[in-house]
DNA sequence: ATTCTATTGAAAATGGTTTTCATTATTAAT
DNA sequence: ATTAATAATGAAAACCATTTTCAATAGAAT
């Protein structure tokens, strides 16, 4: 498994004419180990931690190059910066949505109804690219609202 | 129309303590009067067009406010800055969801099934809501993709 | 008109992200 | 393996949307 998406990824790589370096492997493997939506920062220090001659900027570059290579996806929660996660592709498990406290930005991963939104979401997927000519290639569902320990303390 | 949502407003704001500004109404009317998705700085040049001494820093610091209050919605369309408009109630008409051109950050607003979507989505909020304890009172569905003309130029 | 205090504008600060540029490292060809 | 070509990198500076600070101003109740 492991060493499965690595070749997979090398592959993808390979053939865009890129290269499979050592700084975008350990981001890979940093956003494949966690469940968490991290900040180009939070990403940062974890690879940091196990390369330490890697940059923030260098991370910045590589998540923007794995966004347009549709490997990860962006999110913006409203807390001013850029989340990132691997693409779970909205047909198969794993695929979620997400819940958003306002006030501390905790993010709950949702699937219970993912599948009746996916369903719906693909037949108006399918409308808008017709009408608008979109060649559509992601979504986004997210709540807005207060969390239940946020409510408590104003 | 205009003299009934001014003292609409007008009530809003004195019912919170807070005070009906020249710069506050300015900012209302410009989000009244267009159908666009205008950032902050869009709002201050139309603003200051009309009365020159507003701050960008009031325009910010208004729609926070306003935010707050659930007069307007901010939505992230990935282009870097927030973008607003009046709140459309999901159960009135005008509600709609986006689609936006990830090349040119263009943004359609589409209606043609939101109905639908928006039945689901009260389902799922109710569900959530209990679930998790949240107070939910939003959410946002955007597709993302390249549009026809964007396409046509690599 | 006066008082109280919410609101404002200007300037400076903040903070996430992007750009610049000289250096390094990966790949394909030798 | 070496080498040549160039993709990728790191550090520092630049960028730019947004927020903070603070003294001055202006609503609203009296």
């Amino acid at each position: 498994m492991e060493k499965k998406s690595k070749m997979e990824w090398h592959g993808r790589f390979r053939g865009r004419g890129l290269r499979f370096t050592i700084p975008r492997r350990l981001i890979l493997e940093t956003l494949s180990s966690t469940i968490d939506h991290l900040s180009a920062e939070e990403i940062y220090i974890r690879v940091h931690r196990k390369y330490p001659n890697v940059g923030l900027t260098t991370v910045y570059r590589t998540l923007d190059l794995l966004e347009r290579m549709g490997i990860i996806s962006r999110f913006q929660f409203g807390d001013g910066r850029s989340r990132f996660e691997l693409v779970q592709s909205s047909t198969k498990a794993g695929h979620h949505h997400h819940l958003v406290c306002t006030s501390c930005k905790q993010v709950i991963d949702y699937d219970d109804f993912v599948e009746e939104e996916v369903e719906l979401l693909k037949k108006v997927e399918k409308a808008l690219a017709k009408k608008h000519g979109f060649e559509i290639n992601g979504h986004v569902i997210q709540f807005y609202g207060v969390c239940n320990n946020c409510q408590k303390q104003p």
